[in-house]
DNA sequence: CAAATAAATGTTATAGTATTACATTATCTC
DNA sequence: GAGATAATGTAATACTATAACATTTATTTG
């Protein structure tokens, strides 16, 4: 798995992203329309999350029929579907890397580039559940969101991680 | 420590606290003025998470000059002073236990009655430094948010925890 | 104490995020 | 093809948060 926060082919990361979505629905025996398509799409096109609105945006240069209900309805979808997530931190959307694979997510977030990586790390599962019994509390779900610096940005000087992307 | 889960004499939970926050805030030589002692303590009169604009709905009845920013001017300086915590997916806020003790958040929230309770847990701590490190991340900071059932709730005929409380 | 400064609050307007409700169109099933 | 279901279109509105500037209150300093 390629890193958000280093320079990688994310044109081909993004394009292996839709065909395993299609086959995910498919699966699913639900429909990966055309809309649903272009905003998974646009969404896969930055690795830093982005907002409804920006992607009203960008729809709206497509589809001027498109209107908020048609970007959060979708949304709602993808994120049934498992196949984004939400940072609620951030009222923003970024793509799951592992769509299908059960996980609830933990995300480390850089404050500077505002780039955003989803992470898998079984000990912060454990030491949840750990918690959850200690309470008697039934967990079904969690989102972790870590901030902090990226490699990238702890050396502001050298590289720029900041410039140019979406 | 109680649990905002169970019955507990939450009244004397709720002086005490504002007796803290005040000798906290004389420590850190910030004033903790009227306005917000009264946000303080109408946040601590439930134990859900409250949002910004019920806030502004009740403080509307003793101070009708109320509007949006003097209750988020408020809230930020109770969230910077670390006298509340801000839990994102509910757009709303809650008051913090221990206050004055370094810590970041973890909240277990019950989906059906809505209660959150902040705890305590290093392991999480731990585990979030561990992938923060594999990933090269300076962690900062983090939120970590549960969601599930409460003690109560997962036997919802016995008792009914979602009924006359704030 | 009074003037100067800083901190807090008041006020108006607006930006950003999300949902409700209902109409229409497309797709699937038989 | 008719009926049912799913998806999308459309208009209005609710909810959450901030910007910008005016005024008041508290603190400091001469």
């Amino acid at each position: 798995m390629d890193s958000a926060f280093s320079h990688h082919n994310h044109h081909q990361c993004q394009t292996s992203a839709v065909e395993q979505a299609r086959r995910l629905c498919e699966e699913q025996g639900v429909r990966f329309t055309k809309l649903r398509e272009q905003l998974f799409t646009l969404i896969w096109e930055s690795h830093k999350p982005v907002t409804a609105y920006k992607l009203l945006d960008q729809i709206k240069d497509s589809d001027f029929s498109a209107t908020p209900p048609t970007v959060y309805r979708t949304l709602d979808f993808l994120l049934e579907q498992g196949l984004i997530h939400r940072i609620n931190s951030l009222n923003a959307f970024i793509g799951c890397c592992q769509p299908g694979a059960r996980h609830t997510g933990t995300f480390i977030i850089c404050e500077r580039c505002e780039h955003a990586q989803e992470v898998d790390h079984a000990n912060i599962l454990h030491a949840i559940q750990q918690v959850s019994e200690q309470h008697h509390f039934q967990m079904k779900s969690y989102v972790t969101e870590v901030y902090g610096l990226c490699p990238q940005c702890q050396h502001p000087d050298e590289h720029d991680n900041n410039k140019g992307l979406a």
